[in-house]
Order: structure tokens, then sequence, then C-alpha cells
DNA sequence: TAGATTGTTAATCGATTAACAATC
DNA sequence: TAGATTGTTAATCGATTAACAATC
């Protein structure tokens, strides 16, 4: 017994790799492949194969050796390792244009977070319907937390308003969080967060694009645009310099 | 001369620390602070003081050594590094609801990344305006961003169409982009890349969650709603379990 | 059997942290 | 000077990759 603490202490980058395994084995499944090694999964994700069969490792039992992934076996376990086995009910609290789109957007209940509850302070937004389901006032955020059994808070109200929003979420029942505004919020113990600042990531985009427009005036300088180069890439799910 | 290509071999971590960095002192600033210590401001940010030193040290030249950071200096000199000591002009490919809740961010422009372009290729959306800028006709994309020097382009279309508005955004001369569409882009050298998939994060989140669940379960089995904690905690830019 | 594949351990690589001389 | 701080190198830690026995 080393540091077995149930079945959660597994690194970060790995917990982030499981979706993007589970969002391509579910394009393999619409296309009818059965059968699938690690080395081809792996190169559709440019990944090593051996990295998928260590973060597989951490769970262990997906195959039996020698033979490879069954697609049909491969897809539910790893739903049920993420979590989303059975949908995982969430609220959205911030009615305003962010919060909006995100109650608009399909594919969030497809992939198995179904938006039971929209809030907002705001009453010429409440009473607002958004695919059939009401703007709330956010004092009705408690009941149906627990009567829809919500588990999932997506923040999208202007930063001086998150904490108070967090600390109410957690009040009423929810264990996970997600914050789109840009504060760092102090949650209790045995809460999740996590933080969805799009500034951070445009400036990190911002930080590669001033590299390749240096490297661009090294290279020719005196020329408007460089060169279209040709080579190809993906991430790991984030950004890279193509 | 190891690995000094440009000044970009910069670790990814570090990178996508320096937008926090920059957030931190920006507040500091606005409360007039002038000197801070890398003891201070990692400890605002729940990183080492180490570590701060160490990302810097990628850059150099912020103190002298012996005396603290000067607020007032290191501002401008991180908003250099980043890429938005001038302002980024950017564009949004897409007008749906995401689109335009990013439109509507000001945020944005505040951070540097001004919005000089929406575009779409729905009729009923073009000619709509939001904070004074129309929704334009596609077609009129490659003109726009050629005028405004546009250089970072949004994709906020469904995901059958990225590929598409991707290569013609390279075409019309974006150097970077920011893909909410989850698909894997594939752009030729010299284009930077971000992709944000809320979906991933919301997994991974779903991941905790289900974690969390199952400890209460075996801490306090019959109990309906966990004992909460009190410690608190802030973590890389993303996200962690309190 | 021969070839392919997994699970699993060991080796490598890179990022974080600690240590400390140089400086104020 | 004594105390505090940085820049910078070395030590530690963790994640990725390679290797390979076991299996089909």
């Amino acid at each position: 017994m080393r540091k077995k603490r149930k079945g959660c202490d597994v690194p970060e980058a790995t917990i982030h790799r499981l979706p993007l395994y589970l969002e391509k084995l579910k394009l393999l499944q619409a296309i009818g492949v059965e059968d699938v090694s690690s080395r081809q999964l792996a190169e559709s994700l440019d990944i090593k194969a051996s990295q998928l069969r260590h973060d597989f490792h951490y769970f262990g039992g997906f195959s039996r050796p020698g033979r490879p992934y069954q697609v049909e076996k491969l897809v539910p376990a790893l739903e049920k390792i993420i979590g989303i086995d059975e949908p995982v009910p969430t609220i959205i609290v911030g009615a305003g244009h962010l919060g909006q789109a995100l109650a608009n957007y399909q594919n969030l209940a497809l992939q198995g977070f179904p938006v039971c509850g929209i809030f907002d302070v705001n009453p010429r937004l409440i009473g607002l319907e958004i695919r059939g389901q009401p703007i709330r006032d956010m004092e009705e955020m408690p009941r149906v937390v627990k009567e829809k059994n919500a588990l999932i808070g997506v923040i999208t109200v202007p930063a001086q308003y998150a904490q108070e929003v967090a600390d109410r979420m957690v009040e009423a029942g929810i264990v996970g969080i997600f914050n789109f505004a840009p504060t760092d919020l102090k949650l209790p113990e045995g809460v999740a967060l996590r933080n969805e600042r799009m500034a951070v990531g445009l400036m990190a985009l911002s930080f590669r694009v001033k590299c390749i427009l240096e490297s661009r005036l090294q290279h020719s300088p005196a020329d408007e645009v460089g060169p279209p180069g040709e080579s190809a890439a993906e991430g790991d799910g984030n950004d890279q310099v193509s």
C-alpha cells in the first residue's frame, strides 16, 4: 500500500486526456469500428501509445493482454471513470450573454451535463425562457438544486459577485464549480473547482503569436506576410504552434 | 549555445502563469502598491517564490538583485512579453450565442484584444449590431482582417465548419486561432492554435466530483450530504479539489 | 508457431523546488 | 553591517517514453 487513496490519485495530465480518448472512441463507434489498438488510438491523438496505456493502467482491466481494445466496452468504461455514465445535473448562475449561450449549447446535455436550472437576480431576465427552461430567481436556486440533485454549478456572473454565488452554491449542495469569472474563489474542502479563464488562454495564444511574428521578421525581413508552411499538428487538448 | 531558438522556448507551464502574474500585479497597481517581493506575489498565487523567480528568469532583468520588483515596471514588462503592449486586433467568426456573448464581453478589449470584426454566413444575423459593430458577411472577412491588421481569430461556428473557417482565416493572414469548436484543426506551420473545449473542462471536473462523492460515501455512509470542510485553495490557474 | 498486442516496470526527460552567492 | 531580496544553479520530483514479459 503505497499511495492508494481511493481511486483518485491520478495525475492531472491523465485526467485531462480521458475526455479526449472518449471523444475519439465515440467517433470510432459512430462509424462502426469495433476494435482499436493503443497504437491506432494514440496516433490519432498525436500522443505515444505507451502514454495511453500508462494512462489506462491507472484504472486497469480494459482489455485482455494481447488483444486490442473493444470500442463498445471502452466507451462505457471511460464514461464510468469520468463520472458521466449517468447524466450530471448542472445549473447555471448568471443569465447574461455567456450564461444564455451555455444554456443554449445543446452539446452540454449530449455530453452528459443537462442544464436543470438557470438563475439570475435581474428581474428583467427572470421569466425569460431558454430552450423551454425559465430563467429563475436566484432565491429558488437551493430548492432546485435539491429537487434535481444538481451536482455541478456554472458561474457566469461578474467577478465581484462570483464568491457570493459560489458560497450559496456550496451551501445548496453543489459539489463541483465551473467558474468563468476571473476571480480566485475560496471554497471549503470537498468541493471541486475549475476556473475557465478565457483571458488566460488568449494571452497564452498572444505570446505564441508574438513569437511567430518575430521569427517571421528574422527570416524574411520586409515581407508583409510570411511564407505559409505545410506541416500540421494537434495538441494535448489545448494549444501549440503548428 | 544550447537551445536558444529565439525567445520562445519557454515551457508551456510558464507561459500559462504569465497572465496570472500580470493579473495580480494589475490588482496591486490599482490599490497603489509600489514594490512587491517574489515571496509576496507567489504567496498570493499559491505558488513557490522560487518558481516565480525561475519563470521570470526566462526573460530576465525585471529587478536589480537584492531589490524587490517594482509594480510599475513589471506590469508593462509582462505585457510586452505576452505581446499585449499594444492592442491585438481580434475577429470572431460565428455570431451564434457564444460568438455574440464573446463580442459583448468588454473585458476582452480591456485585456488587450479588441474585437474588430464579427462574421457569419447566416443572412438573418448579418447586419445585427453588437456594441456598435455590425455582424458582417463572411465574405468580408479577408478585407477586414487586412484593413484592421487582425492577428487573432476566434472560431465559434459548429464543428463541421470549423476547419473551413480556419483555412480561410489563415489565408486572410490570421496568425493565432482560438478555437471553441470541438474539432482537431489542421493548420499550416507558423500559425498558433489554442483549443478551448468546455466539454473537456467539465469532464475533468466531473471526474473530481465523482471522487468526492465516493469518498463521502466511505466516510459517512447513509448521509445525504457530507460534512462541509473548511480549508481553501487556489490553483495553477485551472482546477483542483479544495 | 509467429506476429501483434497489452499491462507493467524501468529509463528518460522536463518542470518544480531548494539552495546559495551576489547584491542592495 | 545585518537582513532581505534577487538571479541562477543544483537537487528533487513527477510525468512521459521506452522496454519487455505475458498473453492472445
